[in-house]
DNA sequence: GTTTACGCATCCCCG
DNA sequence: ATGCGTAAAC
């Protein structure tokens, strides 16, 4: 075909730059380096407040610039919160083009990943999950069944079985194996506890019932025996960005392998002296083992603070410089000037609460406000004390860690109802449900549970018991369920269903505190209104329960906001302008129960690195001289053996006295 | 045989 | 404040 021959000049379009960020602008030469190498396996070092969530935030962006599909990059973070903050903060630097990114913690992609496919083991979509009362709960239940409450010697208590048989798990190992090493002392009881974590085992299968070590568990499983599957997912996931390293265990190592079989696009970033969660089965030799387990892994490491202030990084230098195995950093800053943290020794306890109250208010006189402070402590308990006075001098405040009001009876009564809806096999829910009820124990409740998981119909199993003094109370309960099953109702309304008949239970339980917890569950009420489904609040609830410890769902519209009040392991990643830390006394920090263990010291002492190292400019570190002690009355107590090494000029210490 | 009421030790950190 | 064992009540 014969062209015309003439030609128009037009304007040339003006070319786009490849990319819209100006990443080497805004980001340090280590940073650039990590969001800049984006294929092959990289383990990034990143020191506290070096800029960890900033360089994620940009790698995402950048991969998204390049043209990456969004859905396939990956971002496992250690609470979903954090990844939301981080995929919000991305999106926001690229007009929402990261909004399709996957993110999430490892159990709830595991969620995810097996209500699509875990089908091919034999799980059924609509599992349950339980969470660690529920486990707890399952365990007690299987222990009568097999008569071991009933022995001369003293069986393991709940919690202990629960958290041994869940270290086996974390860790990778045969409970026979784990008992030899960790727990000795309960070595007699070895064909016991292996007898009930057997029937355990096969009391949650039968059920659909998924702990959360089996969140894990069943997704490496399915990783490692589902070729098709591993293919397909490793497929999808091409860029896999997984953030506090330091924290994840050996199964959860072991599934990142796997996910990343088809190309070993990984980026693991953390740092190995914030490691803190030993008790749950994580091991800061997982980030040392990281290049191992990917060879060719480019190593960048972080190291500039942009946080703290060089007298509180002097501070914190020294308290982990006493640390016995580290990869080797030092972090330095250019926030030269800065007042020196002081060690203040208090009368008592409550000469600490109210030195603290007294700084808080001056604090703020000067200037800073309530939301920029925050109190830190090894052990929730630690600031009863403490709450008691901001209490009294009128100073609003939220607590994070510790006992969640998810976790309270009334809550987990109102949620059984629900679960038994969306899985009516779970028999868990159904025992909590029936003993609610007045004429019904253990033993009803055991076997009634029995024939429901059972039935088709358990609504109509529940009609068919007469002739018992609780037999109307059953009726009531399928008319509940019928109500409460039907398809197109939404999660808000359930709930509201279920208080309807649930409060005169509540009523009769708790007569005494009632008014607090009927309010506690309107809070859950506005929970369940974000919701568009059952199964996801159900999900959530057990995944990510909502912090707010008891006694904190009023209303927060405090104008100047809320002074924190947070255990260290819930302010992990956080950041203040000024920073309590309480009790900083042998005993409590470190624990009396990690001082017979180097590892666990080891660890304590990793624990007041962090909390130190959440100070931006104010660090105040406080003890009372005087604590009581059940068995010996008041003693004298004795600073943190961390604090030992660091010298007064570094960490000025103060006594305090009445003027 | 079961449930419930009462008195007693115990209490870290968490998805 | 919860979680256990034991004794009284249904």
């Amino acid at each position: 075909m014969a062209r015309s021959g003439t030609y128009v000049l037009r304007p040339q379009k003006q070319r786009e730059p490849r990319f819209r960020i100006e990443y080497d602008q805004l980001l340090n030469g280590s940073q650039l380096e990590a969001v800049t190498t984006t294929e092959g396996p990289v383990l990034v070092i990143a020191g506290a407040g070096s800029g960890k969530t900033r360089t994620l935030v940009f790698r995402v962006a950048r991969l998204v610039e390049m043209g990456i599909d969004p859905r396939s990059i990956l971002l496992l973070t250690f609470t979903r919160k954090a990844s939301s903050e981080m995929l919000r903060r991305a999106s926001s630097l690229l007009d929402g083009r990261c909004d399709d990114v996957a993110g999430g913690t490892f159990h709830s992609f595991a969620n995810i990943v097996l209500r699509r496919h875990a089908k091919v083991l034999g799980i059924d979509s609509g599992f349950t999950i339980l969470d660690r009362g529920d486990n707890e709960d399952v365990i007690n239940l299987v222990r009568a069944r097999l008569g071991f409450d009933k022995k001369e010697k003293r069986f393991p208590r709940k919690q202990t079985i629960a958290s041994i048989f869940s270290m086996a798990v974390n860790k990778s190992r045969t409970l026979g194996e784990l008992l030899e090493t960790s727990y000795s002392h309960l070595i007699d009881h070895a064909d016991d506890l292996q007898a009930l974590l057997t029937s355990y085992e096969a009391y949650k299968a039968e059920r659909q019932l998924l702990d959360y070590d089996d969140l894990l568990l069943v997704l490496h499983r399915l990783l490692e025996t589902q070729e098709s599957v591993r293919d397909q997912l490793s497929r999808q996931y091409r860029y896999i960005m997984v953030d506090e390293y330091q924290d994840t265990n050996p199964l959860q190592a072991a599934i990142v392998r796997l996910l990343a079989c088809q190309h070993e696009n990984v980026m693991a970033v953390g740092d190995d002296a914030q490691s803190i969660y030993a008790f749950r089965g994580a091991s800061f030799r997982n980030i040392m083992d990281f290049p191992d387990l990917f060879p060719g892994t480019q190593i960048v490491t972080l190291e500039e603070n942009y946080r703290s202030t060089q007298p509180i990084l002097d501070v914190t230098n020294h308290i982990i410089a006493q640390a016995r195995e580290r990869y080797s950093k030092s972090l330095y800053t250019v926030k030269k000037d800065g007042e020196s943290p002081l060690l203040i020794a208090a009368e008592s306890e409550n000469f600490q609460s109210r030195f603290v109250c007294q700084r808080i208010l001056e604090l703020r006189e000067e200037g800073v406000p309530l939301p920029e402070m925050a109190v830190l402590f090894r052990s929730s308990f630690h600031a009863f004390d403490l709450e008691l006075e901001l209490t009294r001098h009128d100073i609003p405040f939220v607590k994070r860690g510790g006992f969640k009001f998810i976790e309270t009876a009334h809550v987990k009564d109102a949620l059984a109802h629900l679960r038994v809806v969306a899985n009516p096999r779970d028999a868990v829910s159904w025992h909590r449900v029936l003993l609610i009820l007045e004429g019904v124990g253990p033993r009803r409740a055991q076997s009634l549970t029995a024939e429901l998981t059972a039935s088709q119909d358990p609504a109509e199993l529940l009609d068919a018991q007469s002739g018992r003094s609780y037999s109307t109370a059953l009726r009531a309960l399928a008319g509940l369920v019928r109500n409460v099953r039907q398809a197109d109702r939404h999660p808000e309304e359930q709930l509201n269903q279920v208080l309807q008949y649930y409060d005169p239970h509540l009523k009769r339980i708790h007569r005494d505190d009632y008014p607090k917890r009927a309010k506690d569950l309107e809070h859950m009420v506005s929970i369940a209104a974000r919701y568009k489904s059952l199964e996801t609040l159900l999900a959530d609830m057990a995944l990510e329960p909502p912090s707010d410890s008891v006694g904190d769902v009023v209303a927060i519209d405090e104008p100047e906001g809320l002074l924190t009040l947070s255990t260290i392991h819930s302010a992990k990643g956080l950041e203040w302008h000024s920073v309590f830390i309480l009790w900083a006394v042998d005993g409590r920090f470190p624990s009396v129960q990690s001082m017979h263990d180097d590892e666990e010291l080891e660890e304590e002492r990793r624990l007041l690195y962090v909390a130190a190292t959440r100070a931006k400019q104010n660090l105040y570190i406080c003890y009372p001289i005087n604590m009581y002690d059940r068995a010996a009355g008041m003693v004298l107590s004795k600073p943190s053996r961390f604090l030992d090494d660091v010298p007064p000029e570094i960490l000025t210490p103060m006594d305090l006295v009445e003027e």
